[in-house]
RNA sequence: GCCGGGGUGUUGGAAUGGCAGACAAUGGGGACUUAAAAUCCCCCGCUCGUAAGAGCGUGAGGGUUCAACUCCCUCCCCCGGCACCA
């Protein structure tokens, strides 16, 4: 089989375009600027599937835009902190720095063997001091805001990572890395106020319209803003109130009882004397046992004891009793609850358990009235107020909002706003990531450490095993300084900062990464941001893109940037399957992208993972795929070889389409069909022959997917100039134009015939003609007709 | 349960409300070849039919429309996020 060098070919043509800085920006306000990104990859030494994709998408975008003439800023760096490097580097013996430099060289020789335009002169790497630096600057400004503080309080902890983590690092109950069981230690820990920007990440959603839906939608369940009502419940024959929070106040007239967390402390107050006080210590000293998975569990049935006491419902004045249960815990509301067992399934268990009162208030549009008696389970939907005083009659939800309204007027209750979500655990008990700069002095207490003493160096040397706390603190020279206040011994802050720390914010330093005085060059910044275009991986749909969202509101609050939303538009990808599952060690399915480089080239890797589906859609790993990509790279090839310049006519015509499709597919990353295009172009030309013009805008159509393979025709066609640097061809809108135009004729929406007839024909005269149409005959013989839609250049629909 | 995204040939996937299945993979046929591979050309949704052709067909059922994969309603299934959060 003879087939086209790309091995050589692609050596050329990575070895040209570094020596020609190819792809390096410069900022110029004269040039109307792109900046597109892609996920920086963590160093793990080997590209996978999901960066081949990833990158190549982005490098299609990239070549395109510099195509049509915009000052693209095309940069990739290395997210390099973090735990794998230290866990490798135990195991390995060395230390994580000299482990992590290592895979960088190997990842860049990967990512260079793609073909990439990056502008490597940017790149930047989050374990250099020179980027730590800003981490810590960042931070400090931070402390000063009270946007960084510390604080005691029960965390997640990762018993196998021996680390903290935030709560966006948990996933199904188990860490996000190793996925082992999340434990809670009470912990005094750093922590990011992302709180205080909530309503702002949340609103700001809504400028994000060329997001997708579902990283959106995730996004605000995060935050998760719900609605409520605070109620106060008199204690009866005290002068105390129990708050309770509730976001279904529309069923407060069925409220028949009350639940107290068993930590609450108004117990102890409640029972103290009471004959049930025994009792109850008893039950809260059991329920102080339970693990939170084991009271909130669905499966596991819910205790409780009543208190004793009883509270009023402060909508009528209704003595309910105070109970004290498992199920209600401290964490979440008040840590008290209104029960309302008709319309709330877990109530609706526990009272039936107990024996406790029930009363329908919401009843449901279709199975109508119902005695409590009879219900199997609680009615949780909506439907018609009644039982429920003046708002019987209103649908639930508007009952909702009336009397949220009439509670807080009369003083009973109070409109409040809830949030899902939590402030950012930023501390690490581990060794490879960014000092938090902070020192503690006896005297002075806790005190940042000054500007002007920054970068805190991480050592290069810690006793690292994974084990037994932050490795820092056992480094002495770290740990021990001297107060910069009072000058007498002190010691520094040991945990480091959780590598997401790092990444939200390296599209800032990638405008200007050798900037000295701040994190980034505000005016760098100014031209460059926001990103015009991010792509990568759904996986951090919620994580690294709402940190990174959270830290450019800083940076505006802060007058470093002039704009609230760091990237404009954003694609996740879909990932990388085999055998329908996907790609991974633990599986066994990867297929390792050099391999297949080796085999084909890094152009057919590109084309296939192009065109074997649309960039966010799940993609199936298929060596015949890769097959035919090689085949058509071959096919364009002898078409160079060998094209004859026979009536071009036909070829030149779609030459026009060709254009005019494939440049708005890549505009709107349609790059699946793009290729397709190309691919019937190229059958047109294998049946139509072609001349220099049609074969020149082919290859310059193919550059932005197969860039080494149409930098060598182009060059062997006798170009001087690059082809990454030749202007994206532009279609005629004449050529487009059609004389004849094939008609489909209906008869009720039925296809029935087609004719060809000038694309100019006027619509009477194509009327007479349809309805002539002898193939016509046997479905329209003897039927008046009706109706005649004429669609122009397109059908006519005869309606009968 | 709530929110978001999906469901189209044997497969990956195409279709501003206007010829469903572009382009490819697989399969079949032909040319070239001593032969094979490669290459070039042709065919390829299902049913009936020698064929011409007809009927059916985009998860299911309704609706809107001259015309629905596309819009609306009800439902089923798959994927993802959130969830005993009061």
């Amino acid at each position: 089989m003879s087939v086209y060098p790309f091995k050589e070919i692609e050596e050329k043509w990575q070895a040209l375009w570094q020596k020609e800085r190819a792809f390096s920006a410069r900022a110029d306000s004269q040039k109307k600027k792109y900046y597109l990104l892609e996920m920086f990859p963590y160093p793990s030494g080997k590209i996978h599937m999901g960066h081949v994709r990833n990158y190549t998408i982005g490098d299609v975008a990239s070549r395109f835009k510099w195509m049509q003439g915009y000052n693209v800023l095309h940069p990739m760096g290395f997210d390099a902190f973090g735990q794998p490097a230290e866990n490798a580097a135990i195991k390995n013996k060395t230390q994580p720095g000299i482990w992590t430099h290592k895979c960088i060289e190997w990842m860049k020789i990967e990512l260079k063997k793609m073909g990439f335009s990056y502008d490597w002169e940017r790149e930047v790497s989050t374990c250099e001091s020179s980027y730590y630096k800003w981490n810590q600057w960042i931070f400090l400004r931070m402390f000063e805001k009270g946007l960084a503080y510390k604080k005691a309080s029960s965390v997640n902890w990762c018993p196998a990572c021996e680390t903290t983590l935030a709560n966006e690092e948990v996933v199904d109950g188990g860490c996000w890395r190793c996925h082992t069981e999340v434990e809670q230690k009470d912990l005094e820990q750093w922590y990011l106020k992302i709180t205080g920007y909530k309503e702002q990440l949340l609103e700001d959603l809504r400028q994000l319209t060329n997001w997708p839906q579902r990283v959106l939608a995730m996004q605000e369940n995060w935050l998760g803003k719900s609605l409520g009502v605070e109620i106060y419940f008199r204690i009866k024959g005290q002068d105390k109130t129990i708050p309770v929070f509730t976001t279904r106040v529309d069923t407060i007239f069925g409220a028949t009882y009350i639940v107290l967390a068993a930590e609450h402390p108004l117990v102890k107050e409640l029972i103290g004397g009471s004959s049930q006080e025994k009792k109850v210590l008893k039950f809260i000293e059991k329920v102080s046992k339970e693990s939170k998975a084991v009271r909130t569990s669905a499966d596991v049935k819910k205790e409780g004891i009543f208190s004793g006491a009883f509270a009023v419902n402060p909508v009528n004045n209704e003595e309910v009793p105070i109970w004290v249960a498992d199920y209600v815990l401290m964490e979440y509301g008040t840590g008290a609850i209104m029960a309302v067992p008709t319309h709330d399934q877990r109530d609706f268990l526990f009272a039936k358990e107990h024996g406790l009162p029930m009363r329908v208030v919401i009843e449901s549009p279709v199975a109508g009235r119902r005695s409590p008696e009879k219900l199997t389970e609680a009615y949780e939907g909506d439907g018609i107020q009644v039982n429920s005083g003046q708002f019987d009659g209103l649908p639930n939800k508007e009952a909702k909002v009336k009397i949220a309204e009439w509670m807080e007027k009369a003083g009973i209750g109070k409109i409040q706003t809830h949030w899902r979500l939590r402030d950012w655990l930023i501390s690490r008990q581990r060794y490879w990531g960014t000092p938090i700069p902070i020192i503690y002095c006896e005297k002075c207490g806790m005190l940042p450490v000054a500007y002007a003493d920054l970068p805190v160096e991480l050592p290069k040397e810690a006793p690292f095993t994974g084990k037994g706390g932050s490795p820092l603190a056992k480094v002495k020279e770290f740990v021990h300084v001297t107060c910069p206040k009072c000058s007498v011994p002190a010691r520094r802050e040991t945990d480091t900062m959780a590598t997401f720390f790092d990444s939200s914010w390296y599209f800032l330093r990638f405008c200007s990464p050798q900037f000295a005085d701040e994190p980034f060059d505000r005016r760098e910044a100014k031209y460059w941001m926001p990103v015009d275009q991010y792509i990568g991986g759904i996986e951090h749909a919620i994580l690294h893109l709402l940190y990174s969202r959270f830290f450019t509101k800083f940076f505006k609050d802060l007058g470093m940037v002039d704009f609230a939303e760091p990237f404009k538009r954003l694609l996740t990808q879909g990932m990388v399957l085999k055998d329908g599952e996907v790609m991974s060690k633990s599986r066994g399915n990867i297929v390792d992208p050099d391999l297949i480089i080796k085999k084909y080239g890094a152009d057919t890797l590109r084309l296939f993972i192009l065109f074997a589906a649309p960039p966010e859609m799940e993609l199936e790993w298929d060596e015949r795929g890769i097959e035919g990509a090689f085949k058509f790279l071959n096919r364009v090839w002898r078409l160079y070889e060998s094209h004859e310049p026979e009536d071009v006519m036909k070829s030149r015509k779609k030459m026009h389409e060709t254009i005019k499709e494939v440049t708005e597919d890549i505009e709107n990353f349609k790059f699946n069909t793009a290729i397709a295009s190309l691919m019937e172009f190229v059958n047109v030309i294998y049946q139509s022959g072609a001349d220099e013009e049609i074969i020149s805008s082919l290859i310059i159509m193919l550059s932005p997917f197969a860039p080494h393979f149409s930098e060598e025709l182009w060059e062997r066609m006798g170009n001087k100039e690059r082809i990454y640097k030749t202007k994206w061809p532009e279609y005629d809108p004449k050529m487009l134009i059609e004389e004849t135009v094939t008609i489909i004729i209906q008869v009720n929406g039925k296809v029935r015939s087609k004719i060809d007839i000038p694309s100019d024909m006027a619509e009477d005269k194509l009327k007479e003609l349809a309805l002539a149409d002898e193939k016509l005959r046997p479905w329209i013989q003897g039927k008046p007709v009706k109706n005649l839609i004429v669609v122009p250049r397109k059908l006519v629909n005869i309606v009968i």
